[in-house]
Order: structure tokens, then C-alpha cells, then sequence
DNA sequence: AAAATTAGTCAAAATATTTTTACTTAATTT
DNA sequence: AAATTAAGTAAAAATATTTTGACTAATTTT
């Protein structure tokens, strides 16, 4: 028989790893939020998933709320990332009108939880993204780019009109997110899957020639 | 000194009005769902909003859940109502085309909770919309009708294009409700308020040229 | 190597939220 | 007018969810 009955429990040899925890719970959150939004969101299911305990958010990040903005932060900085390899100012006006979409729409394809968090953010009404300066000041350059794009295109002839550059990206980033946020809405009212690839890509075409017939750039057809 | 002590509550005259109170809570419920989501809709502040006692849900509904589908039902059955007053199919394509920009963006614009209520779901994957073979069915009249149009429109030579009508239906319904659906983190990014009235008057007409330009119907500029 | 720190565990406390029980009485039916 | 039905109330039970306390041991620091 064994020796136990004062060793109730098994603590078995575990090793630390601050950095990974931290970035795990973190990762693990992003999925959390984006797929439930911040009241749907269980503390429970982001520690199972993180394979760790409650207690780790209150110790690293200090509590749901917090966690949910470092969350946020961390889209952003992610699409602020990719947004700065967009350089705009080189090309064909035409050309870079068609990489801006492109670039929207394949960003919001593949990074699903971007957009979901936005959608949780606007539902909470911007309650956090308001208190963040970094993403007023991030944004900024983007909108300029595309001002000084229209600006080029329009002097240069090749674009038909000279729209407002705040609803020329509105249009573009519409375009790009609306069958996305409302996949399952939509969907259903269609009677089409909008979340089939080869739907995808057709919506792709799709956008890119609003966007080009609209500025007055030739599409090749 | 009052004969009270085994009279403790103050039950003031109360009438009872069954249609009322129901209507009552579906309204305020409507209302709570749209802003809140269903997770973040409390249903104690429908009650208090209501002014009635949370009993009286689930007297009337069963319960959070099926209140909330009865919110659902009721803002789709609203706007199927409005829907059936656009008829299609006897005026001039371009005309129509536009009054069909133009009505959707104004629905969208006007009622607010539809889109609210509609983010929410897609929130929830349409985890309950999907229940609804209704829904399925009231729409499909409407996208046909549009097939209809583009159609015409092409035939009579008026529309330079003919683009497949889900993408053109899915087009006009993300130029009209994505900067509503998403005026808090927009605004923010764009460093403008897209809540004020003056910028959706501003967006209505870009939205308009934008369909009409790509269809290729001269627009009176 | 001892001391200090902090990552990590477990369980329970604190809170928040929904749902039900037990009761009262207005309105309706017989 | 008595009996029945159902609208309505208050309070508490049930549940769900977040947060904290008390402890253990791995790692780092002295």
C-alpha cells in the first residue's frame, strides 16, 4: 500500500514559461473575442484553450478587460504592419487604384478575426478603440496615400472623377467586408454559401471593376 | 398608530393590458438586442424599460432566447413589408436601378435596429436566422426582381454591363450599411463623423454614382 | 546555497444574470 | 356574484461567470 493520504494532490513537474503563457493566452484570445465578441467571450474557454488557469489573464494582463484590449491593439498592429509595405506613389495611377483594392480585400480574406473584432468593437459602439491615439495616428498616412493617388490620377487623366478620398476608401473597404461580416445573413437571404472560395473570387473581380469603372480607369475586358 | 405589520407591501391599483405589455416588451426587447447584442442585452433593463418584472418574459416568451427570435422575426418582417412596395419591372431601368440604391440606403439609414439586429446575428454565425425558412423565402422575389432589371436594363442597351445580380444586390447593400454598421471604428480611423447627417447625405450620392457609373447609366452630372 | 521572486495551481468567494416559486388580484367567464 | 383564468409582483433560487486568496514550487538573484 502507499505512503500517501497527506498528498492529496499531483502537481506533476511542470516547467515555466512566462513568454510562451503570455503570447498563448494572448493568441488564444484573439480567437475568443473575434468569434464571440467581448460579452459572448468565456474566460473559461481562453484558459482550456491556452491550456493554463484563470488566474494567469488576472496575472499577465490584469482582468478580461484589459485582455481584450491588448487584443485589439494587436489586429491593429497587425494590419498597420502589412499596411506599410503598401507604397504608394510609384506606379500607374490605374495600376495602384487596382492594388489598393486588392490589397484590401485578400488583408480582410485572410485575417479573419480582424474584421470580426471590429464588428464586437462597433457593436460596443468604439468603447475601446477610442481610447487608443495609435490607431487615429496610424490611419492617417493610409488616407493620405489615397488623396495624393486621386489627386495623380485625376491630374494625369486617367481617372474619370476626382471622388473624396475618405469615401473612395469607404467604397473599397465596403466592397471588400460587407460579404465577409455578413456572411451568414447574407447567405441565407441569397441562398448562396459567400463563404465558397470560387464565391470569393468572383466577388474579388467583382469589386475591382466597381472600383476601376467608377474612378474611369480601363478595365481589360 | 396604522393596523398594519401583516400588510407590508403597497400593491397600488394596477390595470392589466395583455396586448400592451407584450408589445411593450417586444419593443423595448428590440431595442436592448440591437444595441447590446444578445449576449451584452440584459434582461433586466428590459424590464425596467418596459416597466414590468422580469416574470413577464417568460410569461409572454419563454424566455431570453425565444424573445430574442421574436426581435428578429419582427425587424425582418418589417422590412419585407417595405420591400413589397418597390415594384419593379414597369419604369425606366436606369431610374429604377437608382431607386433601388436609393431605397436600400435609406431603409438602412432610417432603421437603425434592422442592421444593428442583422450584425448581431452574423456575430452569432446566424445561428438563428437560419432556423427561418421565411426569411429564405421572402427574399428570393427581391433578388429575382433584380435579375430582372439588370436584364432590361442590358437589353434596352441602357446598362453597359450585366453583372450577375446577387453580386450587384450584395454591392448596393454594402455601399449602403458598412459605414453604419461600422461608424465607431470608421469615424475613428478616418478622423471624421460619420454619424453626422451631412456625411450620409454625402454618402448617399456616392453611393448612387458608384452603382450607376458601373452599370454604365449616365448620371445627370 | 539561501533568499527572493514570480509562474503556476486549486478552490472558493464575489458578482452578475437568468429563471422559477409562491403569491396577489384584475378581468373574464359561468 | 362566485369561480376561474391569467396578468402581474416580489423575492429567492439556480446558474453562470469573473475575480481573488492562499498556497506550491520553478527560476532567478544575491
Amino acid at each position: 500500500m502507499s505512503r500517501d493520504d497527506g498528498v492529496p494532490k499531483t502537481p506533476p513537474v511542470r516547467s515555466r514559461n512566462p513568454e510562451r503563457t503570455r503570447a498563448e493566452i494572448l493568441s488564444v484570445a484573439v480567437r475568443e473575442f473575434a468569434e464571440h465578441g467581448f460579452h459572448g467571450a468565456r474566460v473559461e474557454r481562453i484558459t482550456k484553450a491556452a491550456k493554463c488557469n484563470a488566474r494567469m489573464i488576472y496575472h499577465y494582463f490584469g482582468g478580461k478587460e484589459q485582455l481584450y484590449l491588448a487584443v485589439l491593439d494587436s489586429v491593429y498592429a497587425a494590419i498597420r504592419n502589412r499596411e506599410g509595405q503598401l507604397r504608394f506613389g510609384t506606379a500607374d495611377p490605374g495600376l495602384e487604384a487596382r492594388r489598393l483594392v486588392e490589397f484590401t480585400f485578400d488583408y480582410f480574406s485572410e485575417n479573419g478575426d480582424f474584421l470580426k473584432m471590429i464588428r464586437n468593437e462597433n457593436l460596443l459602439n468604439g468603447k475601446y478603440i477610442k481610447r487608443s491615439q495609435m490607431i487615429r495616428d496610424m490611419s492617417q498616412p493610409f488616407i493620405t496615400a489615397i488623396g495624393e493617388l486621386v489627386e495623380r490620377g485625376h491630374a494625369s487623366g486617367q481617372f474619370a472623377r476626382k471622388p473624396d478620398p475618405v469615401q473612395l476608401y469607404v467604397t473599397v473597404v465596403a466592397l471588400s467586408a460587407h460579404h465577409l461580416n455578413n456572411a451568414a445573413t447574407l447567405g441565407t437571404v441569397v441562398g448562396q454559401d459567400l463563404t465558397d472560395p470560387a464565391w470569393q473570387v468572383e466577388r474579388r473581380d467583382h469589386a475591382v471593376e466597381v472600383v476601376l469603372t467608377y474612378l474611369g480607369v480601363e478595365t481589360s475586358e
